[in-house]
DNA sequence: CGTACACCTTTACGTAACGTCAATGTCAAA
DNA sequence: TTTGACATTGACGTTACGTAAAGGTGTACG
C-alpha cells in the first residue's frame, strides 16, 4: 500500500505540513517521489513514522528522535533515562512555580479561599517536599533510592478521588487507633483493624507492600522521635501501641 | 540613582539584551536617553522591573505581564489563577510523560511492572487529551466551555472502579448495538436497550444529562465522519441506527 | 594626549516544531 | 473542459531572548 502526504497524515493523525517538515529535516523521507513530484510513502515509512510519533509522545526532541531512528546501534534506553531526568528537573521547577503562584494568590487575597482541588494540587507537592526534607535521607538509607522515588511518583499521580480517600483513611487510622488504644490490647479486634487501616493508608504511598517493611516502619515510629511525636500527640504510647499491633498483624511478633 | 543597562542588569540578574528587548517591546522603557544614546534607568524603572521579573518568575508571558504592569485596573488575581490552572495542566501532562517514559524504560529493561493504577492514570489523561485535541473545539462550540470543563473534571476524578465500569459499558454498548442492528428496527427492545446503555455510558462523561443533548450528540455521530467511522467500523449504518434508536428513546423522533 | 579596554548602540540571524498563507502545478471525476 | 480536491515549494510568524557583527563612547593610565 502506498500513501500520499494526506493519506498518511490522516492515518497517523498529523498534518501534511508535519510530514513535509519531517522530510525537510531528514527524519522521515518518502519511499519515492512520483513523476509529478508527489511524496509517496510505503509500509516502511509508516512503521518508522509510528516509531517517531511514539518518541514524540514522550516529549523527546526531533533531533534526538532522529538519532534514535536512524542509527540502529543508538542506545535508546540511555537516551530515555537522560530524558526522564530532564523531565524530573522540569517538573521540580514547575512545582516551585505553582507553589509561588499559589502563595501569591493567597497573599493577595489576604485569606485562603482555595478550592479543595486546588488545595490538593498544592498539597501533593508539599507532601513530597516535606517528606523529602524531613525524612528523605533516612528513608532513602533504609529502603533504598528506588522505593522512595516510586513512592514520590505514586503520590504525584494521585487523583483527587484518591486524595479524598487517603485523607479519609488518615482520619480513620487516627480515630480507630485512638479507640483501640483504650483497650490497651494490640491484639484486639479494633487494634488489628487499625493496623489494617494503616496498611491501606501505607499502600497509597508505597508501590509494593511487604510485611517486613510495614513492621519496620512502625518500629521506626517508635525509634524516631519525630514520628513518635506525631502519633503520641493525643495519647503518649500510641506509637508503641501501633507498632505492637502491626507486628501482630504482620505476624512479626516473635 | 541612575543606572545603565549593565548596572541594572547586574542588579536584577538579567542580561543587557533582555533590557533592550524589554525596551523594544515597550514593557520597560528607560527613564531617559543620554546624549550619546545610552539607556538611563531610574528608581521607577527599577521598581517596575522587579514587578516584571516577579511575574516572569511565575512563568507568565511577557504580553500578559505588559497588560498587568501597564493597566493599573488589570485583575492580577484573576490572571494569576488562570495561570496557575495552566501550570497545573502542564504538570499533569508532565507527570504523564514521566510515567510513560518510565514505563518504556522498564519495559525495555524487561521489567514491566506497571500497576493497574498506573495504567489507569495514563489512560485517563490520554483520554482527556485526545478528546480535547480531536473534538475539543467542536464540542466546546456546541456545548459551551463549562460543559467541557466539567466533563474533563469528571473523567479525571473517576475512580478505578468507575473506570472499569465505563470500560465494561463501552463494550456492552458496542455488542448490544451490533445485536440490535441485526433486527433493523431502532424501536425494537434491544435497540432501546442499546440507547439506554449509551445514555449510561454518556453519563460518565457528562455532568448533566438532557434528552436534547443526547439526541443531538447521536445526530452528530451521523454528521461528523470521524464519529461515523467509529460506529460504522463493523457495520456501516450503525451510527444512523444508533441515532434513530436514541431519537426514539428520548422521544425526539417527530 | 593617545590608547587600551570596558561599555554602549543598532541590526539581524538563530532557536523548536510546526501553523498558516500564497502562488502554482496535478489528478480524477463530471 | 472545467471544477475541486490535493500536491508542491517558499516564506513568514510564533517566544524570549542569545549571540555575533560592526561601530560609537567613557575613562583610566602611561
Amino acid at each position: 500500500m502506498e500513501y500520499t502526504v494526506q493519506k498518511l497524515g490522516e492515518m497517523a493523525g498529523i498534518s501534511t505540513r508535519t510530514l513535509r517538515y519531517y522530510d525537510e529535516i531528514d527524519i522521515l523521507k518518502p519511499a519515492r517521489i512520483s513523476s509529478s513530484g508527489y511524496r509517496i510513502y510505503g509500509q516502511n515509512e509508516v512503521d518508522r513514522l509510528q516509531q517517531i510519533l511514539f518518541y514524540r509522545e514522550l516529549g523527546i526532541k526531533l533531533e534526538t528522535i532522529k538519532e534514535i531512528v536512524t542509527s540502529p546501534s543508538f542506545d535508546g534506553a540511555k537516551a530515555l533515562k537522560e530524558h526522564r531526568s530532564q523531565l524530573l528537573d522540569k517538573r521540580q521547577q514547575l512545582d516551585l512555580l505553582i507553589a509561588n503562584v499559589e502563595k501569591t494568590i493567597s497573599s493577595t487575597e489576604g485569606r485562603m479561599t482555595m478550592s479543595n482541588n486546588e488545595k490538593f494540587e498544592g498539597f501533593k507537592q508539599k507532601m513530597i517536599n516535606d517528606n523529602e526534607k524531613k525524612y528523605g535521607k533516612e528513608i532513602r538509607e533504609k529502603y533504598g533510592e528506588d522505593t522512595v522515588k516510586k513512592s514520590n511518583t505514586k503520590v504525584k499521580n494521585m487523583t483527587q478521588a484518591q486524595h479524598e480517600e487517603v485523607t479519609r483513611l488518615t482520619e480513620e487510622v487516627t480515630t480507630t487507633l485512638a479507640e483501640a488504644f483504650k483497650t490497651g490490647d494490640p491484639a484486639s479486634d479494633i487494634a488489628q483493624k487499625a493496623a489494617d487501616l494503616h496498611k491501606q493508608w501505607l499502600m497509597f504511598y508505597w508501590s509494593e507492600y511487604s510485611k517486613e517493611a510495614h513492621a519496620g516502619l512502625t518500629q521506626m515510629y517508635v525509634d524516631d522521635e519525630r514520628f513518635t511525636a506525631y502519633y503520641d500527640k493525643e495519647q503518649p504510647g500510641t506509637a508503641e501501641f501501633l507498632r505492637d499491633a502491626v507486628h501482630i498483624y504482620t505476624g512479626m511478633k516473635q
